[in-house]
DNA sequence: CTGAAAGCGCTAACAA
DNA sequence: TTGTTAGCGCTTTCAG
């Protein structure tokens, strides 16, 4: 005669009870176990309609000690390369059958951390990280062992996790080439953040080329992206570097370099070529339109999400896998090209 | 003697029992309870620390009969309008010691009622929606009582949850009336989905500013963004309508217009002048510029958030909230606007 | 101040 | 085929 204190939560009790079967059978009737009579699960289901049972996966959880759920950890969702990540990444959770939790670290490692332990804590199945930092391990020592783990983006230096990148240091050489190719020779790499792995690589890139070239790299990068003021801009690079030409390492200096650029009263791909490492809606719908690396947006988040799920399904071995993704140098004007009026 | 078979987790029990104390002590000093002797509570946190313990959520929420967690769905999360509300969700969330499981509905009904039923199982102690529909109400039905719901960009029709918007309406009458102040007749409005309270709300705006100015109106609704084809665009709004000037209704509409008119060879703000309600990065640095309706995309998220919190909490009664965010009409020079030079 | 025992909702053993 | 009994890891009575 005990009633649930909470008269809003049904439980498998109550359900159990209404339909004057066992616990146990219930449960069975709810995971679509064999050995329940079919007509004992019938009822049973239909109790559980009438009623609005809902299952209680925190419960679930803690008994299967598998929460059904994975943990992703972004750093900056305003970015589109970061939205339509976790877009992919959620849809293949949702076809696996699990939930996503999504964390923020806006870049800091400490938050980071904090965000996995929160993670940890929430008995997560598995983490999709697009790690904050790439120099030091700031995670391993806090996995619980078992817990796979997928970065994309970065790799983290000497941790043996599962990884989804592009070849950066290639594409950054190939696109260098290519404005050196226009006859470009006081080029400007823009960069933030050169502790991470995407923006060295990347310089590095830019500098093989401006070496086979013979001429001197011209590197123009700040500690964080806050430093990229049109004030910098016009110091560094092209009081300092005399620019010809830039190239922007990633998204958020290509935004931040566009802006500064006309706030100092230069045109992009006018007065100053221009090549963005990093593709994205309305580059190509600029005047002049703007040449691009582009990455395969979605392709990360879903290449990361499914190495994940194969991993935990065991399906995918125990060696670490990496997943190296292939972009696209996508030629418009801002770098000197004639126009086209292709299709992006 | 009993050993835990998962030798890699940790529980309160064997803090304790390391530590030499009772459950419950050790719980006393976790969760920092008085009535614990600060020695012996140092002791525990000394032998947690060592032994890496992390509290497990999942069984503290099936006691505590809540989860800590938030669930926010989105229709699409491509849209930078939804990516920046989805980023002040989260971070408003983490300051509130909640965690965030984000599902994605894609505008379908049928799944978002399964991510809310989902979320429901996972003991959610709130919920962020932006709706995948506004005329029936899908959601109200199957919601555990008790769940507190803020609604944003769209409200439910008939549902009673609070909602942050904008004054959709009066906002589109704004846009359109600037355009008909530039003297343009044949301006047509482009929208999709129909049945969506924004759609619709923006729809009506701009009929109340035709037919103000004694004009007619000249709407192109598609049922579905799919629809939305440079043919389209070539048959209904020129053909028809005979479009001398353009506004859309939202920023998929804007995106799909923007290619679209390209590929049939008009130049946006040259050959028809345009306006998008929804503003966007680079919108300012288009040529020419785009003229746009701001809605102020971080706030809506914040807002909500902020709102949920606060019911959360019962620090804001248990009548129903209305939030409406201002908007701004951002003119620049598709509209026909001479060029300014101003910061956006 | 501290501890033993009960139980959150569910599922895995082990009967019956 | 069904039911009974433990127990997941934690917190909450209620005694010491």
């Amino acid at each position: 005669m005990r009633r649930p204190k909470d008269l809003n939560t049904i439980t498998l009790a109550d359900v159990a009870r209404e339909a004057g079967v066992s616990l146990k059978t219930a449960s069975r009737a709810l995971n679509d176990e064999p050995y329940v009579k079919e007509k004992t699960a019938a009822k049973v289901r239909e109790v559980m309609k009438r009623l609005g049972y809902r299952p209680n996966e925190l419960a679930r959880g803690l008994k299967a000690r598998k929460s059904v759920a994975i943990g992703m950890i972004v750093p900056n969702l305003s970015d589109p390369f970061t939205a339509n990540a976790v877009k992919a990444v959620q849809e293949i959770a949702r076809t696996n059958g699990h939930i996503v939790i999504l964390a923020s670290s806006g870049g800091d490692a400490e938050i980071e951390r904090a965000e996995i332990l929160s993670l940890i804590g929430r008995q997560i199945d598995g983490l999709v990280l697009a790690p904050a930092e790439s120099r030091r391990d700031n995670v391993s020592d806090i996995l619980p062992p078992g817990l796979h783990v997928v970065t994309y983006d970065q790799p983290i230096h000497g941790a043996e996790f599962d990884c989804v990148t592009i070849p950066n240091r290639r594409s950054a050489k190939e696109a260098t080439q290519h404005l050196l190719d226009h006859g470009y020779k006081r080029i400007v790499a823009i960069g933030a953040r050169p502790s991470l792995y995407t923006c060295s690589e990347r310089i590095a890139g830019y500098r093989e080329a401006m070496k086979r070239a013979g001429l001197d790299s011209r590197t123009a990068v700040v500690e964080h992206e806050s430093l990229l003021t049109p004030q910098w801009l016009s110091d560094v690079v092209f009081d300092d570097h005399k620019a010809d030409a830039i190239i922007c390492m990633n998204w958020v200096c290509t935004m931040l370099t566009l802006r500064g650029l006309r706030q100092i009263g230069r045109r992009v791909g006018v007065d100053v070529p221009f090549l963005s490492f990093d593709d994205f809606d309305l580059a190509d719908m600029m005047s002049p339109s703007l040449t691009a690396v582009r990455q395969p947006v979605e392709a990360f988040g879903a290449e990361a999400a499914n190495l994940l799920f194969k991993k935990m399904k065991g399906e995918a071995g125990n060696e670490r896998r990496s997943v190296i993704l292939s972009t696209e140098l996508v030629l418009r004007e801002s770098c000197g090209c004639p126009h086209s009026s292709s299709t992006a």
